[in-house]
DNA sequence: CGAAATTTTGATCACGTTCAACTTCAGTGG
DNA sequence: CCACTGAAGTTGAACGTGATCAAAATTTCG
Protein backbone atom coordinates (compact mmCIF):
# COMPACT_ATOMS: atom_id res chain seq x y z
CA UNK A 1 0.00 0.00 0.00
CA UNK A 2 1.44 2.92 -0.62
CA UNK A 3 2.29 5.56 1.77
CA UNK A 4 -0.69 8.00 3.08
CA UNK A 5 0.46 11.32 3.13
CA UNK A 6 3.59 13.59 2.21
CA UNK A 7 5.47 14.29 4.77
CA UNK A 8 6.51 17.95 4.56
CA UNK A 9 9.83 17.90 6.49
CA UNK A 10 11.40 14.89 3.78
CA UNK A 11 13.49 17.27 1.91
CA UNK A 12 15.12 20.68 2.42
CA UNK A 13 12.77 23.91 1.65
CA UNK A 14 13.46 25.60 -1.64
CA UNK A 15 12.45 28.62 -2.61
CA UNK A 16 8.81 29.22 -2.57
CA UNK A 17 6.37 31.43 -4.59
CA UNK A 18 9.44 32.77 -6.41
CA UNK A 19 9.35 36.40 -7.19
CA UNK A 20 7.92 36.74 -10.26
CA UNK A 21 5.40 33.74 -9.12
CA UNK A 22 2.64 36.41 -10.52
CA UNK A 23 3.44 35.23 -13.99
CA UNK A 24 4.49 31.86 -13.88
CA UNK A 25 2.84 30.14 -11.42
CA UNK A 26 -0.33 28.24 -12.39
CA UNK A 27 -2.10 28.77 -9.64
CA UNK A 28 -1.58 32.16 -9.07
CA UNK A 29 -2.10 32.74 -12.59
CA UNK A 30 -6.01 30.87 -11.45
CA UNK A 31 -6.42 33.05 -8.79
CA UNK A 32 -5.74 36.48 -10.78
CA UNK A 33 -8.72 35.18 -13.30
CA UNK A 34 -11.38 35.61 -10.11
CA UNK A 35 -9.41 38.69 -7.97
CA UNK A 36 -6.96 40.97 -8.08
CA UNK A 37 -3.93 40.27 -5.59
CA UNK A 38 -1.64 43.25 -4.31
CA UNK A 39 2.06 42.43 -3.44
CA UNK A 40 1.12 42.22 -0.01
CA UNK A 41 -1.48 39.67 -0.71
CA UNK A 42 1.45 37.42 -2.77
CA UNK A 43 3.86 37.91 0.62
CA UNK A 44 0.57 36.51 2.75
CA UNK A 45 -0.46 34.05 0.25
CA UNK A 46 3.66 32.95 0.35
CA UNK A 47 3.88 32.70 3.89
CA UNK A 48 1.36 30.24 4.46
CA UNK A 49 3.41 27.30 2.22
CA UNK A 50 4.87 25.36 3.95
CA UNK A 51 7.25 23.35 1.68
CA UNK A 52 7.70 22.62 -2.14
CA UNK A 53 7.22 18.46 -2.64
CA UNK A 54 8.80 16.71 -5.60
CA UNK A 55 6.33 13.36 -6.44
CA UNK A 56 6.79 10.54 -8.40
CA UNK A 57 5.11 9.27 -11.04
CA UNK A 58 2.31 6.70 -9.87
CA UNK A 59 2.81 7.91 -5.97
CA UNK A 60 -0.96 8.16 -4.55
CA UNK A 61 -0.99 11.41 -2.98
CA UNK A 62 -4.57 10.80 -1.11
CA UNK A 63 -5.81 7.56 -0.30
CA UNK A 64 -9.98 7.28 -0.16
CA UNK A 65 -11.05 6.74 3.25
CA UNK A 66 -8.28 8.48 4.95
CA UNK A 67 -8.27 12.06 6.43
CA UNK A 68 -5.82 14.46 4.44
CA UNK A 69 -6.02 18.21 5.51
CA UNK A 70 -2.95 19.71 3.30
CA UNK A 71 -4.05 21.76 0.21
CA UNK A 72 -1.54 21.39 -2.54
CA UNK A 73 -0.92 23.36 -5.38
CA UNK A 74 -0.27 21.34 -8.50
CA UNK A 75 3.20 23.71 -9.58
CA UNK A 76 3.45 21.07 -12.55
CA UNK A 77 2.75 17.46 -13.47
CA UNK A 78 -0.66 15.48 -13.81
CA UNK A 79 -2.63 13.86 -11.63
CA UNK A 80 -5.91 11.88 -11.24
CA UNK A 81 -8.89 11.36 -8.59
CA UNK A 82 -10.21 8.31 -8.95
CA UNK A 83 -12.60 5.63 -6.72
CA UNK A 84 -11.93 1.95 -6.89
CA UNK A 85 -14.98 -0.30 -6.27
CA UNK A 86 -15.67 -3.90 -5.02
CA UNK A 87 -15.79 -5.29 -7.94
CA UNK A 88 -12.37 -4.03 -8.84
CA UNK A 89 -13.75 -1.19 -11.07
CA UNK A 90 -12.42 2.01 -11.05
CA UNK A 91 -13.80 5.19 -11.58
CA UNK A 92 -11.82 8.29 -12.42
CA UNK A 93 -13.72 11.45 -11.43
CA UNK A 94 -11.61 14.17 -12.54
CA UNK A 95 -7.74 14.75 -13.76
CA UNK A 96 -5.68 16.86 -11.93
CA UNK A 97 -3.55 19.73 -13.91
CA UNK A 98 -1.04 21.90 -13.36
CA UNK A 99 -2.92 25.02 -11.39
CA UNK A 100 -5.43 22.60 -9.82
CA UNK A 101 -5.47 21.91 -6.19
CA UNK A 102 -5.25 18.71 -4.84
CA UNK A 103 -7.30 18.28 -1.51
CA UNK A 104 -10.28 20.48 -3.47
CA UNK A 105 -12.53 18.52 -2.45
CA UNK A 106 -11.02 15.99 -0.11
CA UNK A 107 -9.23 17.88 2.50
CA UNK A 108 -12.22 19.38 3.37
CA UNK A 109 -13.88 15.95 4.50
CA UNK A 110 -13.21 14.42 7.82
CA UNK A 111 -12.16 11.33 5.08
CA UNK A 112 -11.06 11.72 1.50
CA UNK A 113 -13.95 10.24 -0.55
CA UNK A 114 -11.46 10.11 -3.37
CA UNK A 115 -7.46 8.97 -4.21
CA UNK A 116 -5.79 11.03 -6.19
CA UNK A 117 -2.49 9.59 -7.96
CA UNK A 118 0.40 11.50 -9.68
CA UNK A 119 0.13 9.59 -13.45
CA UNK A 120 3.68 11.89 -13.71
CA UNK A 121 6.68 13.39 -11.96
CA UNK A 122 4.91 16.59 -10.65
CA UNK A 123 6.08 19.74 -8.42
CA UNK A 124 3.81 20.45 -5.53
CA UNK A 125 3.51 23.24 -3.15
CA UNK A 126 2.41 22.47 0.22
CA UNK A 127 0.17 24.19 2.89
CA UNK A 128 -1.89 22.68 5.69
CA UNK A 129 -6.07 23.82 4.99
CA UNK A 130 -5.50 25.89 8.82
CA UNK A 131 -3.05 28.03 7.66
CA UNK A 132 -4.87 28.73 4.32
CA UNK A 133 -8.03 29.35 6.65
CA UNK A 134 -6.51 31.42 8.79
CA UNK A 135 -4.94 33.06 5.73
CA UNK A 136 -8.89 33.43 4.58
CA UNK A 137 -10.46 34.83 7.61
CA UNK A 138 -7.23 38.00 7.37
CA UNK A 139 -8.25 38.59 3.25
CA UNK A 140 -11.51 37.26 2.38
CA UNK A 141 -10.22 37.11 -0.91
CA UNK A 142 -9.10 34.40 -0.84
CA UNK A 143 -11.95 32.66 0.67
CA UNK A 144 -13.99 33.87 -2.65
CA UNK A 145 -10.91 33.15 -5.04
CA UNK A 146 -11.38 29.62 -3.13
CA UNK A 147 -15.33 29.56 -3.46
CA UNK A 148 -14.69 29.80 -7.07
CA UNK A 149 -12.19 26.74 -7.67
CA UNK A 150 -14.60 24.50 -5.61
CA UNK A 151 -17.86 26.23 -7.71
CA UNK A 152 -15.29 25.81 -10.95
CA UNK A 153 -14.20 21.43 -9.92
CA UNK A 154 -18.30 21.17 -9.33
CA UNK A 155 -19.16 22.63 -12.71
CA UNK A 156 -16.25 20.26 -14.84
CA UNK A 157 -17.63 17.19 -12.58
CA UNK A 158 -20.88 18.51 -13.43
CA UNK A 159 -20.09 17.71 -17.47
CA UNK A 160 -18.82 14.44 -16.62
CA UNK A 161 -21.63 13.10 -15.25
CA UNK A 162 -23.72 14.68 -18.30
CA UNK A 163 -20.77 13.05 -20.40
CA UNK A 164 -21.26 9.41 -19.01
CA UNK A 165 -24.82 9.69 -18.58
CA UNK A 166 -26.02 10.60 -21.56
CA UNK A 167 -23.64 11.68 -24.13
CA UNK A 168 -22.72 9.04 -26.92
CA UNK A 169 -19.05 7.69 -26.71
CA UNK A 170 -17.71 9.66 -29.55
CA UNK A 171 -19.14 12.85 -28.13
CA UNK A 172 -17.90 11.84 -24.57
CA UNK A 173 -14.51 11.54 -25.96
CA UNK A 174 -14.70 14.59 -28.08
CA UNK A 175 -16.26 16.26 -25.00
CA UNK A 176 -13.39 15.60 -22.57
CA UNK A 177 -10.65 15.92 -25.38
CA UNK A 178 -11.94 19.44 -25.78
CA UNK A 179 -12.52 20.12 -21.72
CA UNK A 180 -8.51 19.02 -21.23
CA UNK A 181 -7.72 21.08 -24.49
CA UNK A 182 -9.46 24.29 -22.64
CA UNK A 183 -8.19 24.07 -19.19
CA UNK A 184 -4.16 23.60 -20.28
CA UNK A 185 -5.26 26.44 -22.75
CA UNK A 186 -6.40 28.54 -19.52
CA UNK A 187 -2.78 28.04 -17.62
CA UNK A 188 -1.02 28.50 -21.11
CA UNK A 189 0.03 25.62 -21.80
CA UNK A 190 -1.59 24.19 -25.09
CA UNK A 191 -2.05 26.24 -28.05
CA UNK A 192 -5.18 27.22 -29.52
CA UNK A 193 -5.76 23.85 -30.85
CA UNK A 194 -3.67 21.15 -30.29
CA UNK A 195 -2.41 19.94 -26.88
CA UNK A 196 0.16 17.17 -25.68
CA UNK A 197 -2.44 14.54 -23.68
CA UNK A 198 -0.32 13.12 -20.55
CA UNK A 199 -3.28 10.31 -20.14
CA UNK A 200 -3.37 7.24 -21.29
CA UNK A 201 -6.27 5.12 -22.65
CA UNK A 202 -7.10 3.57 -19.80
CA UNK A 203 -7.16 6.32 -17.72
CA UNK A 204 -9.59 8.29 -20.28
CA UNK A 205 -11.92 4.51 -20.27
CA UNK A 206 -11.85 4.73 -16.45
CA UNK A 207 -12.83 8.34 -16.93
CA UNK A 208 -15.46 7.60 -19.75
CA UNK A 209 -17.31 4.70 -17.83
CA UNK A 210 -16.17 2.62 -20.96
CA UNK A 211 -13.88 -0.28 -21.66
CA UNK A 212 -10.69 0.64 -23.11
CA UNK A 213 -10.93 -1.37 -26.46
CA UNK A 214 -14.02 0.72 -26.96
CA UNK A 215 -12.00 3.86 -25.92
CA UNK A 216 -9.79 2.91 -28.86
CA UNK A 217 -12.17 2.45 -31.40
CA UNK A 218 -13.66 5.84 -30.78
CA UNK A 219 -10.48 7.60 -31.25
CA UNK A 220 -10.37 5.73 -34.27
CA UNK A 221 -13.95 7.24 -35.05
CA UNK A 222 -12.76 10.44 -34.12
CA UNK A 223 -9.54 10.13 -36.59
CA UNK A 224 -11.45 8.92 -39.43
CA UNK A 225 -14.46 11.38 -39.38
CA UNK A 226 -11.35 14.14 -39.58
CA UNK A 227 -12.69 15.50 -36.11
CA UNK A 228 -9.08 15.55 -34.57
CA UNK A 229 -5.07 14.61 -35.86
CA UNK A 230 -3.36 12.29 -33.56
CA UNK A 231 0.35 11.74 -33.28
CA UNK A 232 1.82 10.18 -30.58
CA UNK A 233 0.12 11.66 -27.59
CA UNK A 234 -0.33 15.42 -29.33
CA UNK A 235 -3.94 15.87 -30.36
CA UNK A 236 -4.71 18.48 -32.95
CA UNK A 237 -8.44 19.83 -33.90
CA UNK A 238 -8.49 21.01 -37.49
CA UNK A 239 -11.50 22.10 -37.02
CA UNK A 240 -12.25 23.54 -33.17
CA UNK A 241 -15.61 24.99 -33.88
CA UNK A 242 -16.75 22.08 -35.46
CA UNK A 243 -15.81 19.47 -33.27
CA UNK A 244 -17.07 22.28 -30.18
CA UNK A 245 -20.25 22.02 -32.03
CA UNK A 246 -19.92 18.23 -32.13
CA UNK A 247 -19.65 17.63 -28.59
CA UNK A 248 -21.60 20.47 -27.87
CA UNK A 249 -18.90 21.91 -25.40
CA UNK A 250 -19.39 24.86 -24.02
CA UNK A 251 -15.79 26.28 -21.94
CA UNK A 252 -16.93 26.93 -18.27
CA UNK A 253 -16.17 30.50 -17.56
CA UNK A 254 -16.03 31.38 -13.69
CA UNK A 255 -16.08 35.43 -14.29
CA UNK A 256 -14.46 37.54 -11.69
CA UNK A 257 -15.39 37.93 -7.86
CA UNK A 258 -17.31 41.46 -7.39
CA UNK A 259 -15.00 43.63 -6.40
CA UNK A 260 -15.10 44.39 -2.73
CA UNK A 261 -17.54 47.44 -2.86
CA UNK A 262 -17.58 49.67 0.65
CA UNK A 263 -20.97 47.82 1.92
CA UNK A 264 -22.54 51.91 2.24
CA UNK A 265 -21.76 52.34 -1.22
CA UNK A 266 -23.57 49.29 -2.49
CA UNK A 267 -26.53 50.05 -0.83
CA UNK A 268 -26.97 53.45 -2.59
CA UNK A 269 -26.90 51.69 -6.21
CA UNK B 1 -40.13 28.71 -23.32
CA UNK B 2 -40.31 29.05 -19.85
CA UNK B 3 -39.88 32.86 -18.71
CA UNK B 4 -35.89 33.69 -17.99
CA UNK B 5 -35.75 34.30 -14.22
CA UNK B 6 -37.28 35.28 -10.91
CA UNK B 7 -39.18 39.15 -10.72
CA UNK B 8 -38.47 40.03 -7.36
CA UNK B 9 -40.71 42.78 -7.72
CA UNK B 10 -43.52 40.13 -8.11
CA UNK B 11 -44.75 39.78 -4.95
CA UNK B 12 -44.77 41.84 -1.76
CA UNK B 13 -41.93 41.07 0.68
CA UNK B 14 -42.85 39.27 3.33
CA UNK B 15 -41.10 38.70 6.41
CA UNK B 16 -37.53 37.67 5.56
CA UNK B 17 -35.40 34.89 8.04
CA UNK B 18 -37.93 34.82 10.55
CA UNK B 19 -36.60 35.61 13.89
CA UNK B 20 -37.12 31.72 15.20
CA UNK B 21 -34.49 31.27 11.61
CA UNK B 22 -31.81 29.65 13.83
CA UNK B 23 -33.85 26.66 14.14
CA UNK B 24 -35.69 26.59 11.40
CA UNK B 25 -34.24 27.52 8.05
CA UNK B 26 -32.66 24.97 6.40
CA UNK B 27 -29.73 26.44 4.80
CA UNK B 28 -29.37 28.49 8.12
CA UNK B 29 -29.12 25.13 9.59
CA UNK B 30 -26.59 23.95 6.98
CA UNK B 31 -24.01 27.10 7.44
CA UNK B 32 -24.46 26.41 11.24
CA UNK B 33 -22.65 22.69 10.35
CA UNK B 34 -20.11 24.75 8.82
CA UNK B 35 -19.52 27.53 10.85
CA UNK B 36 -20.98 29.34 13.83
CA UNK B 37 -22.58 32.27 13.56
CA UNK B 38 -23.00 35.29 16.24
CA UNK B 39 -26.85 36.91 15.80
CA UNK B 40 -25.12 39.91 14.59
CA UNK B 41 -23.90 37.41 11.42
CA UNK B 42 -28.34 36.52 11.38
CA UNK B 43 -28.96 40.50 10.99
CA UNK B 44 -26.50 40.61 8.13
CA UNK B 45 -27.38 37.78 6.60
CA UNK B 46 -31.20 38.83 6.95
CA UNK B 47 -30.23 42.06 5.48
CA UNK B 48 -28.99 40.62 2.13
CA UNK B 49 -32.02 38.97 1.61
CA UNK B 50 -34.02 41.30 -1.15
CA UNK B 51 -37.58 38.93 -0.90
CA UNK B 52 -39.09 35.22 -0.67
CA UNK B 53 -40.29 33.90 -3.69
CA UNK B 54 -43.05 31.45 -3.93
CA UNK B 55 -42.57 28.95 -7.03
CA UNK B 56 -44.79 26.44 -9.28
CA UNK B 57 -44.52 23.28 -9.78
CA UNK B 58 -42.64 22.67 -13.18
CA UNK B 59 -41.35 26.10 -13.70
CA UNK B 60 -37.80 26.32 -14.68
CA UNK B 61 -35.39 28.44 -12.17
CA UNK B 62 -32.59 28.81 -14.25
CA UNK B 63 -32.35 28.50 -18.17
CA UNK B 64 -28.96 26.55 -19.80
CA UNK B 65 -27.25 29.34 -21.63
CA UNK B 66 -28.68 32.42 -19.76
CA UNK B 67 -27.08 34.59 -17.45
CA UNK B 68 -28.33 34.22 -13.97
CA UNK B 69 -27.08 36.25 -10.84
CA UNK B 70 -29.18 35.30 -8.16
CA UNK B 71 -28.26 33.27 -5.26
CA UNK B 72 -32.09 31.60 -4.00
CA UNK B 73 -31.58 29.95 -1.01
CA UNK B 74 -34.48 27.11 -1.06
CA UNK B 75 -37.15 27.36 2.01
CA UNK B 76 -38.91 24.20 0.77
CA UNK B 77 -39.19 21.96 -2.00
CA UNK B 78 -37.79 20.35 -4.88
CA UNK B 79 -35.66 21.11 -7.73
CA UNK B 80 -33.69 19.44 -10.31
CA UNK B 81 -30.19 20.46 -11.88
CA UNK B 82 -30.59 19.39 -15.67
CA UNK B 83 -29.43 19.51 -19.05
CA UNK B 84 -31.04 18.80 -22.14
CA UNK B 85 -29.05 17.44 -25.18
CA UNK B 86 -29.35 17.76 -28.74
CA UNK B 87 -30.34 14.19 -29.59
CA UNK B 88 -32.88 14.81 -27.06
CA UNK B 89 -31.72 13.01 -23.94
CA UNK B 90 -32.14 14.81 -20.66
CA UNK B 91 -29.39 14.34 -18.32
CA UNK B 92 -30.43 15.20 -14.43
CA UNK B 93 -27.28 16.15 -12.90
CA UNK B 94 -28.51 17.09 -9.13
CA UNK B 95 -31.46 16.83 -7.29
CA UNK B 96 -31.43 20.32 -5.46
CA UNK B 97 -33.27 19.87 -1.38
CA UNK B 98 -34.22 23.13 0.82
CA UNK B 99 -31.48 24.35 2.26
CA UNK B 100 -29.36 24.20 -1.25
CA UNK B 101 -28.52 27.57 -3.08
CA UNK B 102 -30.17 27.57 -6.37
CA UNK B 103 -27.62 29.00 -8.64
CA UNK B 104 -24.38 27.27 -7.08
CA UNK B 105 -23.42 26.66 -9.39
CA UNK B 106 -24.89 28.41 -12.27
CA UNK B 107 -24.43 31.92 -11.05
CA UNK B 108 -21.09 32.21 -10.57
CA UNK B 109 -20.70 31.16 -14.12
CA UNK B 110 -20.94 34.40 -17.23
CA UNK B 111 -24.12 32.00 -18.35
CA UNK B 112 -25.29 28.93 -16.86
CA UNK B 113 -24.05 25.81 -17.50
CA UNK B 114 -26.98 23.63 -16.70
CA UNK B 115 -31.53 24.52 -16.27
CA UNK B 116 -32.56 24.26 -12.63
CA UNK B 117 -36.52 22.87 -12.67
CA UNK B 118 -38.66 23.18 -9.69
CA UNK B 119 -40.42 19.05 -9.38
CA UNK B 120 -42.84 20.67 -6.31
CA UNK B 121 -43.88 23.91 -5.66
CA UNK B 122 -40.91 25.73 -3.77
CA UNK B 123 -40.28 28.80 -1.86
CA UNK B 124 -37.21 30.65 -2.38
CA UNK B 125 -35.36 33.67 -0.52
CA UNK B 126 -33.38 35.19 -2.96
CA UNK B 127 -30.68 37.68 -2.69
CA UNK B 128 -28.09 38.75 -5.20
CA UNK B 129 -24.87 37.51 -5.82
CA UNK B 130 -23.46 40.50 -5.40
CA UNK B 131 -25.14 41.46 -1.85
CA UNK B 132 -23.62 38.27 -0.55
CA UNK B 133 -20.62 38.77 -1.70
CA UNK B 134 -20.06 42.09 -0.03
CA UNK B 135 -21.33 40.36 2.98
CA UNK B 136 -18.81 37.56 2.33
CA UNK B 137 -15.67 40.55 2.30
CA UNK B 138 -17.10 42.20 5.88
CA UNK B 139 -17.52 38.46 7.24
CA UNK B 140 -15.05 35.94 5.80
CA UNK B 141 -17.37 32.98 7.40
CA UNK B 142 -19.68 33.39 5.20
CA UNK B 143 -17.08 32.96 2.06
CA UNK B 144 -15.56 30.20 3.98
CA UNK B 145 -18.92 28.47 4.71
CA UNK B 146 -19.98 28.90 0.94
CA UNK B 147 -16.51 27.53 0.01
CA UNK B 148 -17.22 24.31 2.48
CA UNK B 149 -21.12 24.23 0.58
CA UNK B 150 -19.39 24.24 -3.31
CA UNK B 151 -17.07 21.80 -1.69
CA UNK B 152 -19.65 19.72 -1.19
CA UNK B 153 -21.56 20.09 -4.11
CA UNK B 154 -18.40 18.71 -5.79
CA UNK B 155 -18.66 15.80 -3.65
CA UNK B 156 -21.42 14.75 -4.42
CA UNK B 157 -21.53 15.15 -8.34
CA UNK B 158 -18.52 13.41 -7.72
CA UNK B 159 -20.12 10.83 -6.50
CA UNK B 160 -22.70 10.82 -9.30
CA UNK B 161 -19.69 10.77 -11.67
CA UNK B 162 -19.00 7.13 -9.89
CA UNK B 163 -22.61 5.95 -9.89
CA UNK B 164 -23.09 6.61 -13.40
CA UNK B 165 -19.21 4.93 -14.25
CA UNK B 166 -19.13 2.61 -12.94
CA UNK B 167 -21.71 0.84 -10.68
CA UNK B 168 -24.32 -1.42 -11.50
CA UNK B 169 -27.82 -0.30 -11.77
CA UNK B 170 -28.94 -2.10 -8.58
CA UNK B 171 -25.82 -0.49 -6.88
CA UNK B 172 -26.63 2.74 -8.35
CA UNK B 173 -30.10 3.55 -7.63
CA UNK B 174 -29.28 2.02 -3.96
CA UNK B 175 -26.82 4.58 -3.66
CA UNK B 176 -28.65 7.59 -5.14
CA UNK B 177 -31.70 6.81 -2.78
CA UNK B 178 -28.82 6.40 0.32
CA UNK B 179 -27.76 9.94 -0.68
CA UNK B 180 -31.02 11.24 -0.93
CA UNK B 181 -32.27 9.87 2.50
CA UNK B 182 -28.75 11.12 4.24
CA UNK B 183 -29.34 14.55 2.58
CA UNK B 184 -32.84 14.95 3.97
CA UNK B 185 -31.78 13.89 7.23
CA UNK B 186 -29.15 16.14 7.41
CA UNK B 187 -31.72 18.73 7.28
CA UNK B 188 -33.97 17.26 9.88
CA UNK B 189 -37.20 15.78 7.35
CA UNK B 190 -36.61 12.30 7.27
CA UNK B 191 -36.50 9.55 9.19
CA UNK B 192 -33.25 7.21 10.76
CA UNK B 193 -34.71 5.01 8.05
CA UNK B 194 -37.15 5.96 5.79
CA UNK B 195 -37.78 8.77 3.88
CA UNK B 196 -40.45 10.49 0.95
CA UNK B 197 -39.23 10.53 -2.37
CA UNK B 198 -39.70 13.37 -3.84
CA UNK B 199 -38.77 12.39 -7.68
CA UNK B 200 -40.25 10.33 -9.85
CA UNK B 201 -39.07 7.02 -11.52
CA UNK B 202 -38.32 9.21 -14.83
CA UNK B 203 -35.96 12.10 -12.52
CA UNK B 204 -34.40 9.22 -11.59
CA UNK B 205 -33.75 7.36 -14.78
CA UNK B 206 -32.38 10.58 -15.73
CA UNK B 207 -30.26 11.41 -12.77
CA UNK B 208 -28.75 7.89 -13.35
CA UNK B 209 -28.13 7.29 -16.74
CA UNK B 210 -30.52 4.61 -17.16
CA UNK B 211 -33.87 4.26 -18.97
CA UNK B 212 -37.32 4.44 -17.07
CA UNK B 213 -38.07 0.74 -17.78
CA UNK B 214 -35.22 -0.30 -16.15
CA UNK B 215 -35.31 1.97 -13.25
CA UNK B 216 -38.58 0.03 -12.80
CA UNK B 217 -37.09 -3.12 -12.95
CA UNK B 218 -34.38 -2.36 -11.05
CA UNK B 219 -36.22 -0.66 -8.07
CA UNK B 220 -38.36 -4.01 -8.05
CA UNK B 221 -35.22 -5.81 -8.08
CA UNK B 222 -34.33 -4.13 -4.64
CA UNK B 223 -37.67 -4.62 -3.59
CA UNK B 224 -37.32 -8.40 -4.32
CA UNK B 225 -34.15 -8.16 -2.25
CA UNK B 226 -35.19 -7.01 0.61
CA UNK B 227 -32.95 -4.34 0.41
CA UNK B 228 -35.91 -1.36 0.35
CA UNK B 229 -39.78 -1.62 0.73
CA UNK B 230 -42.01 1.03 -1.15
CA UNK B 231 -45.14 2.43 -0.31
CA UNK B 232 -46.32 4.71 -2.55
CA UNK B 233 -43.41 6.98 -2.71
CA UNK B 234 -42.26 6.04 1.09
CA UNK B 235 -38.70 4.13 1.00
CA UNK B 236 -37.95 2.32 4.43
CA UNK B 237 -34.55 0.66 4.47
CA UNK B 238 -35.12 -2.62 6.54
CA UNK B 239 -31.25 -2.62 6.94
CA UNK B 240 -29.69 0.52 6.82
CA UNK B 241 -26.36 -0.99 7.19
CA UNK B 242 -26.28 -3.58 4.62
CA UNK B 243 -27.87 -1.74 1.52
CA UNK B 244 -24.73 1.29 2.50
CA UNK B 245 -22.36 -1.81 2.32
CA UNK B 246 -23.97 -2.83 -0.54
CA UNK B 247 -23.94 0.44 -2.45
CA UNK B 248 -20.74 1.41 -0.80
CA UNK B 249 -22.17 4.78 0.47
CA UNK B 250 -20.26 6.70 3.09
CA UNK B 251 -21.67 9.79 3.95
CA UNK B 252 -19.44 12.43 2.93
CA UNK B 253 -19.32 14.88 5.76
CA UNK B 254 -17.60 18.03 5.27
CA UNK B 255 -16.67 19.07 8.41
CA UNK B 256 -16.19 22.20 10.00
CA UNK B 257 -14.41 25.75 9.15
CA UNK B 258 -11.47 25.57 11.63
CA UNK B 259 -11.60 28.67 13.74
CA UNK B 260 -10.56 31.90 13.13
CA UNK B 261 -7.66 31.89 15.20
CA UNK B 262 -5.66 35.08 15.08
CA UNK B 263 -2.58 34.52 12.78
CA UNK B 264 -0.21 35.28 15.71
CA UNK B 265 -1.36 32.23 17.99
CA UNK B 266 -1.25 30.14 14.96
CA UNK B 267 2.26 30.41 14.73
CA UNK B 268 3.20 30.03 17.81
CA UNK B 269 1.39 26.17 17.73
C1' DC C 1 18.19 -6.00 -24.02
C1' DG C 2 14.23 -7.85 -21.50
C1' DA C 3 10.07 -6.70 -19.03
C1' DA C 4 6.16 -4.05 -18.49
C1' DA C 5 2.93 -0.89 -20.09
C1' DT C 6 0.18 0.59 -23.75
C1' DT C 7 -2.26 0.33 -28.07
C1' DT C 8 -4.70 -2.28 -31.47
C1' DT C 9 -7.68 -5.84 -33.51
C1' DG C 10 -11.16 -9.56 -33.51
C1' DA C 11 -15.15 -12.68 -31.93
C1' DT C 12 -18.80 -13.45 -28.84
C1' DC C 13 -22.46 -12.32 -25.86
C1' DA C 14 -25.02 -10.03 -22.06
C1' DC C 15 -27.04 -6.14 -20.56
C1' DG C 16 -29.79 -2.40 -20.92
C1' DT C 17 -32.26 0.33 -24.61
C1' DT C 18 -36.08 0.86 -27.40
C1' DC C 19 -40.67 0.56 -28.55
C1' DA C 20 -45.18 -0.62 -27.49
C1' DA C 21 -49.10 -1.68 -24.87
C1' DC C 22 -51.50 -1.49 -20.78
C1' DT C 23 -52.69 -0.12 -15.87
C1' DT C 24 -53.52 2.96 -12.31
C1' DC C 25 -54.54 7.20 -10.47
C1' DA C 26 -55.53 12.30 -9.85
C1' DG C 27 -57.52 16.09 -11.67
C1' DT C 28 -61.15 18.37 -14.53
C1' DG C 29 -65.19 19.53 -16.98
C1' DG C 30 -69.41 18.01 -19.11
C1' DC D 1 -71.65 11.09 -11.57
C1' DC D 2 -68.97 9.63 -15.25
C1' DA D 3 -66.08 10.41 -19.25
C1' DC D 4 -61.91 12.40 -20.53
C1' DT D 5 -57.16 13.70 -20.02
C1' DG D 6 -52.41 13.41 -18.78
C1' DA D 7 -48.91 11.86 -15.69
C1' DA D 8 -46.76 7.95 -13.59
C1' DG D 9 -45.84 3.25 -13.04
C1' DT D 10 -45.49 -1.61 -14.95
C1' DT D 11 -44.60 -5.38 -18.12
C1' DG D 12 -43.02 -7.82 -22.37
C1' DA D 13 -40.40 -8.77 -26.80
C1' DA D 14 -36.72 -7.64 -29.98
C1' DC D 15 -32.65 -5.44 -30.94
C1' DG D 16 -28.11 -3.29 -30.79
C1' DT D 17 -24.38 -1.32 -28.37
C1' DG D 18 -20.59 -1.69 -25.87
C1' DA D 19 -18.43 -5.16 -22.47
C1' DT D 20 -15.64 -9.04 -22.11
C1' DC D 21 -12.06 -12.02 -23.21
C1' DA D 22 -8.15 -13.11 -25.82
C1' DA D 23 -4.17 -12.31 -28.40
C1' DA D 24 -0.97 -9.72 -31.05
C1' DA D 25 1.54 -5.57 -32.13
C1' DT D 26 3.93 -1.70 -30.48
C1' DT D 27 6.09 1.40 -27.37
C1' DT D 28 8.31 2.68 -23.13
C1' DC D 29 11.39 2.12 -19.69
C1' DG D 30 14.49 0.01 -16.26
Amino acid sequence: MPSLSLRTTDLPVRPLLPKEAGNSDPFVKRLQNHVSLTPSDFDALRAVIESEQPVKKRRDLVLDGYEFCKLCFVKDGYAARYKLLRNGKRQIVSFVLPGDVVGLPGSFLDRAAQSVIAVSDMNLRVCSLEAFVALCYARPQFALALTWLAVQEATIYAEHVIDIGRRSPTERLAHLLLEIHWRLTVIGIASESAFDLPFTQEMLSDALGLSVPHVNRTLSRLKAEGMICVDERHITFPDLRAIRLFAQFQPANPGRVPAPVPIRRQQMA
